[in-house]
DNA sequence: CGAAGTATTGACTACCTTCAAAAATTGTGG
DNA sequence: CCACAATTTTTGAAGGTAGTCAATACTTCG
């Protein structure tokens, strides 16, 4: 069943990364599978789930009138989806790859889940760490430049979903450019001018457009800190 | 007594804004006011307090090593500081006016709050609130102009804090322009240029430094949203 | 193989920053 | 209360980073 409703949030950012773990499994959720490019919710439909990401990789953005948008997260396993304060979703959230989802339904709880302390402590908990984690991106969005940017999303993903062979670490991208360009507030051409930069300096390689190496880590994270 | 730990968060978007509300009033907590320029914590220290805003106004910040700044957040009365996900606070936060606190105890709960679950579920209300508040601050911070921004932060005090008279809406700015700056990745000179160039325009007033009339709220908003 | 979509590269532009100085505001001591 | 210093804000000029527009290359899919 792909379920079509909207709004979620997530974000993986840096060191702190507290993971959502459902132990007492409500019993008021279920499993489900989307394939890649399908929506999971959009903005403003009723939030009547939490999505729980077991596999796979999800997106959610917002969208202003004249077309910009912000790419607000990209989901992997261990994040959630779709937490409102309302009863709203306000986002857009869509399947990257295929994914593997743990949905909640909201009509098991109320707005504020009280029936449901256990879930509802996770759910805090993550709430926090997830605060935690877009401070760290506000840092990202406001004061860091281009190279600082795109070096410090390439060792967020490293440290989360990195292969490491020998002295590099290999990871996919399952976003396309447009999709990093709009979370880190930058153009598809910056974006690639940059990778371009860094695998010229020899601290990256793209053996496939949505395959990153790293080749020289120290060096990139320097270049996620300084100018 | 003035209290001198660390971290915070919270934010002051636009529409939508639910404020904490401690009903229950757990017990475990105790008011507090703090001198305008004292710090309530800092980056690093043990998170031993929540902090619920009654007065004033406080400035929740982050500095990266070559001191550079982002200000996280400017916390107004409703507003919660201090939300941790583990055991130290992520940011600094001090008071921009004289504040008066009401102080929850962490160690009356526990890192995820299982004793309170009323203020437990008051928190996640709270939290899910402010996370969907950031995800409208990383548009203002990743896709608008600095017009854009700086419109869009003086609706959101407007629309919180303004005192309407006749066709008017005057409100006051307890912080100064380098923490404006600092919100919205700009620098001083540009927040300058720009309220400047909105008092050109004839849609603001600036009677005194630190206190803002906005003659035009129409013609403000559509400058929120447009190049 | 050709078409469509995505990514890269190039040339030019513009917005915001940086550097610098003047003006305004605030605070302190006589 | 005034004078002076210190800080903050405003204004100006010049420069740089990233954006825009445009063309080419690459990838994917029919």
């Amino acid at each position: 069943m792909y379920v079509t409703s909207p709004v979620s949030f997530f974000e993986n950012s840096q060191a702190v990364c507290a993971r959502f773990v459902n132990e007492g499994n409500a019993g008021h959720s279920h499993i489900s599978h989307v394939p890649a490019g399908h929506r999971l919710f959009c903005d403003g439909d009723d939030a009547d789930y939490i999505y729980e990401i077991m596999e796979g990789v999800v997106r959610t953005s917002k969208l202003l009138s004249d077309g910009r948008r912000q790419v607000l997260s990209f989901g992997y396993p261990g994040d959630i989806a779709g937490l409102s304060h309302d009863h709203f979703y306000h986002s857009d959230c869509e399947a990257l790859s295929g994914v593997t989802l743990r949905l909640h339904h909201k009509n098991a709880f109320n707005v504020s889940f009280e029936n449901e302390p256990d879930f509802n402590n996770e759910l805090l908990k993550y709430a926090a760490a997830e605060v935690n984690n877009m401070q760290e991106h506000f840092i990202m969005l406001g004061r860091k430049s281009a190279t600082e940017k795109v070096a410090s999303f390439l060792i967020t993903l490293m440290d989360r979903v990195g292969q490491k062979n020998d002295c590099n670490t290999c990871f996919e991208l399952p976003m396309c450019r447009s999709d990093i360009a709009d979370f880190l507030g930058l153009t598809i051409e910056t974006i690639s001018r940059t990778l371009t930069k860094l695998r010229a300096e020899g601290v990256i390689e793209l053996p496939k457009k949505q395959q990153v190496l790293v080749c020289k880590p120290s060096a990139l994270r320097a270049l996620a800190e300084r100018n």
